[in-house]
DNA sequence: AATCAAATTGAAAACGTTTTCAATTTGATA
DNA sequence: TATCAAATTGAAAACGTTTTCAATTTGATT
């Protein structure tokens, strides 16, 4: 305990008033006068003393941070959500303190633990599944918690999500209106919910609307890489696609790339919608054609239901669907 | 104060022993029964005993968790850094605090202090400028701080980059023996040491090994989007450029798209070596060259150095530089 | 059984701030 | 001047854990 370090103490005893009226001047407590006020904000900028936000978290109970647990702060999609999550987080004055998950349901449970011992205030969470495990633990939180980007089949968390079933049934059917009658459905793992019950489901609803047969021979289940897409070509044409949806931008440039690479010509040969509308989007060639999402918005509105949720203020809607769109590019014709 | 919090109190009494006791079984000291440990921990189970770590950092000033201050969490580079940062942190048990700068010296110094009030027991910085205002910060913590990614031309910080003079200079060099006399250097801005005093040197010291003549009309300076990359292809046209070092991935991404929709072919007729070997050097057509930086490692790095000062474990070496290469693709001959 | 050293345990202070409620001060009114 | 209500202030407890050092226990030896 080196007693360089400056505490609440030392400036009661140069200003002459007891560490609460310290407390209340530091915390803006209306209940001090001027004149006290301003001698004890001169003690503190001549003593350059820094309140321990540490102390401050234990006594009131509030640490001013949230935890944010993200599959891979790599990723393009999570990372744009984070920013969103961030900038509004630090307007509102807390920090995020952010765990990469790797979508692991037994790490997911260990960093929701780690975060609710450090009593941050709340949580966002960011996946594409809630595990059993993880719900478990959510149910048992006094701590309040919001989903970004991941849907609540259970529909008992809030979340702020776009309506991926509508917005990939409008992506099918622009495909579909192209004249394409073979449209491929490419997608993360269907164990998910959110491709499986959601977006899936949007491209059956296209299809069925069409009056287009469903073929599951079209539904490809990869992982959410560039070089997973990059190999899908020969199993694509093997169906006789001219199109597809595709499920994450990374995997579309990898389909892409592999389509183009191999000889065909995009959109001429094939046509390609892909989820996410990052700034790859604009970088690869030709430029792909999108769902819309507001990833940014996604991330800053699931902060903002947080800082509600955490100050008990009235939330009209917990579970928040944002506008989604369809950005034309080269990719489609 | 509800009293479904079980506290050390509970555990204490129900295991009829001290606190302190239960303090030493929950911090696997040693010296502590085997019988009365088995018992405290029937308890802690029984129970289910979480305990606070706000209450343990303030006790033992120590909160295991780190500050990050990254430019950006959604660009690239930086987002690999994150990554390697996080999960060397999470291998030695710290949480990280992330939090967005902006290269905004303002807001830089700000989360500092913010990081500081919460009594973080390391900080990792990445940016591209240490200002003399975030200097001053540096001096006066007792707090240790790695950077990462980022050079100090004053030396004075732990640091882990690579050569980026050596590695300009290699990428030049290569250019220049492809038989390019007008090879253009694109910068971020010049005012930031790491571009001017490390990366500009390695390009002017290819140049002058070759007996090329300097131009300063060859050296561009804007910032790292892929957006003012798509719009150097007159100015570099202007100049009779035929090929660049480019000092971030977007910014190539961008000059490379501007100079084939335009109508000029790369490599053909202009040539392209790009700074990060990020992996949309391999998603864009053609596929990027690249001075190979290990990102995810240099972040590693960093926080391993990060964790040896905070346990005032032994440091050989302060300033570390991992090693780079140049990965040639189809960018260049 | 007595002695001694090592191991174990406990009481209470420490960590630095906030909160609560009683005590005191202040200002307005009659 | 006395009274009263509102404003201000202070003392001490609270927050939940760790640490320190004295007290106690244990085990080995003579």
């Amino acid at each position: 305990m080196d007693k360089q370090t400056v505490t609440i103490y030392d400036v009661a005893r140069e200003a002459d008033v007891s560490m609460a009226t310290v407390s209340r001047v530091v915390n803006g407590n209306p209940n001090v006068k001027p004149a006290t006020r301003k001698k004890v904000l001169d003690v503190i900028e001549r003593l350059d003393y820094r309140p321990n936000a540490v102390a401050r978290g234990l006594a009131s109970k509030k640490t001013t941070t949230v935890g944010v647990i993200i599959p891979d702060v790599t990723n393009v999609y999570f990372s744009a959500l984070a920013r969103g999550i961030d900038d509004i987080a630090m307007m509102y004055k807390y920090n995020i303190i952010l765990t990469n998950s790797d979508e692991n349901g037994r790490k997911e449970v260990q960093v929701l633990n780690t975060l609710m011992a450090k009593q941050v205030d709340g949580i966002v969470f960011m996946g594409n599944d809630i595990s059993d495990e993880v719900r478990k633990e959510f149910e048992r939180s006094k701590t309040p918690i919001v989903l970004a980007g991941c849907v609540d089949d259970q529909d008992q968390m809030p979340s702020v999500n776009i309506d991926y079933t509508a917005a990939v049934e409008e992506a099918t059917k622009n495909l579909i209106d192209h004249g394409n009658e073979r449209v491929a459905f490419v997608s993360g793992s269907l164990d998910y919910p959110i491709n499986r019950d959601y977006r899936l489901k949007g491209y059956k609803q296209a299809l069925k609307k069409a009056g287009v047969r469903y073929d599951d021979k079209l539904v490809f289940e990869t992982d959410y890489s560039y070089k997973a897409g990059q190999l899908l070509q020969p199993a694509l044409q093997s169906v006789n696609a001219t199109a597809a949806v595709i499920g994450d931008d990374e995997l579309a440039a990898g389909v892409m790339n592999g389509i183009t690479d191999a000889g065909m010509s995009v959109p001429d040969d094939f046509e390609i919608i892909t989820s996410n509308d990052t700034k790859l989007t604009e970088m690869v060639r030709p430029k792909m054609s999108s769902i819309t999402q507001p990833l940014y918005d996604i991330g800053a509105v699931a902060m903002r239901l947080l800082t509600k949720l955490m100050n008990n203020e009235p939330v009209d809607n917990k579970t928040v669907l944002l506008p989604y769109g369809l950005m034309k590019r080269a990719s489609t014709h």
